[in-house]
DNA sequence: CGCGACGTTGATTTGCCTCAACGATTGTGG
DNA sequence: CCACAATCGTTGAGGCAAATCAACGTCGCG
């Protein structure tokens, strides 16, 4: 399989410099610690029963974390694009065994470092930590309206707050896989859309 | 309403001295920074539009956070029992008003210190942030849990599950909030306790 | 061309919701 | 102390949304 060649995104770099606010020196030395990855569509970040030991940076790409159940049936938990984040955290820093999927919905690039590195950045430059930290505590706030949106919203209302959200998934994630992300079968999201179309 | 009187809790201390690793003197300054509030059952510590700006141990009795939606039902996220902590984070961090109602399910008594006195003993005390950095890598791997039972799980083998983890909740909860907490109605949970105890 | 993956559509079943009614329990005021 | 209302869990009847099972058209690719 063939992948294009991509070119390196300045949002990496914007990330660092403008938004956690290294200096150019301090950003060119975090960088040398990772390392490209290229992911051809439908290969594997991460398996379950790996330990995950890198931090991943979605370059380009798009990629789907999912879980498998007894019966085999895929479960996508969260989808990624550029400029996103993936890994498993528990594993990463827990050391155990993931049971999660991370997996290429397009051929990807990632820009990965090993979670020791990661660590000793962190140490080195404590606005690394610092963003670090507020990351976490923005993922929380998300869990939390996900919790939310799941539990008060009807499926109709779910399809429409993820459109809204992220229009372009529609051109880029097969409806299969949107379909399992808001927790329903392939037949009933077509029977949705259609529903929907006629008004 | 009359309120037991309640004994200080030594698992406050404990988690500050044991767990987190405070010398005496310094739980003794750390722990004078929490007030004593007492909330009678069906007694509300938060509420929508509230600005949460308190971090609240849960020293006696059952609280529930929830929702209300655009038609007035109610959608419990998380029950607290004792040595749990509560409040709405994405609040007391951004400063924005909670959407969350917070309310005591049994008499409780909660032991609350102001967030800017948090961020306080957490500068001069590391090994209170590093606890609490850490408290919020665990509950990142529970919402992540939740979300892959919620995905994967019937409704009766959540019920299952939830019975599994926490015995005690039926002894102190009412049966509706537990059906709202696993997002089905009433008359549902009842048919689908019978249903278990046919078997 | 022929195969497989994908999205759609139809027919049927199923699990839960909704509405309603009913005991049991609790709490309150006379 | 009793009568009453309110709350709670249960049960029944009917309806609906989605799952399930199956078939079909389309597209892309070897």
């Amino acid at each position: 399989m063939q992948l294009h060649r991509i070119e390196p995104s300045e949002a990496f770099a914007k990330l660092f410099t403008r938004t956690i606010g290294l200096k150019e020196e301090e950003y060119v030395f975090v960088q040398a610690h990772f390392r490209r990855e290229y992911l051809p569509r439908k290969h594997f970040l991460l398996r379950p029963g790996q330990v995950c030991n890198l931090h991943s940076y979605l370059n380009k790409g798009c990629a789907r974390t999912y879980t498998l159940d007894d019966d085999g049936g895929e479960h996508i938990l969260f989808f990624a694009f550029e400029d996103w984040w993936m890994g498993d955290l528990e594993s990463i820093y827990t050391g155990q065994p993931s049971q999660l999927n991370i997996q290429a919905v397009e051929d990807c690039e990632f820009l990965c470092i090993p979670h020791t590195d990661f660590l000793a950045m962190e140490s080195r430059f404590p606005k690394l930590k610092e963003w670090h930290e507020e990351k976490m505590f923005r993922n929380h706030y998300s869990f939390v309206s996900r919790l939310v949106e799941v539990k008060s919203l009807t499926t109709e209302e779910r399809y429409l707050s993820l459109i809204n959200r992220f229009p372009e998934i529609f051109q880029r994630v097969p409806l299969q896989y949107i379909a399992s992300f808001l927790d329903i079968e392939p037949p009933s999201l077509s029977r949705l859309r259609k529903r929907l179309s006629g008004k």
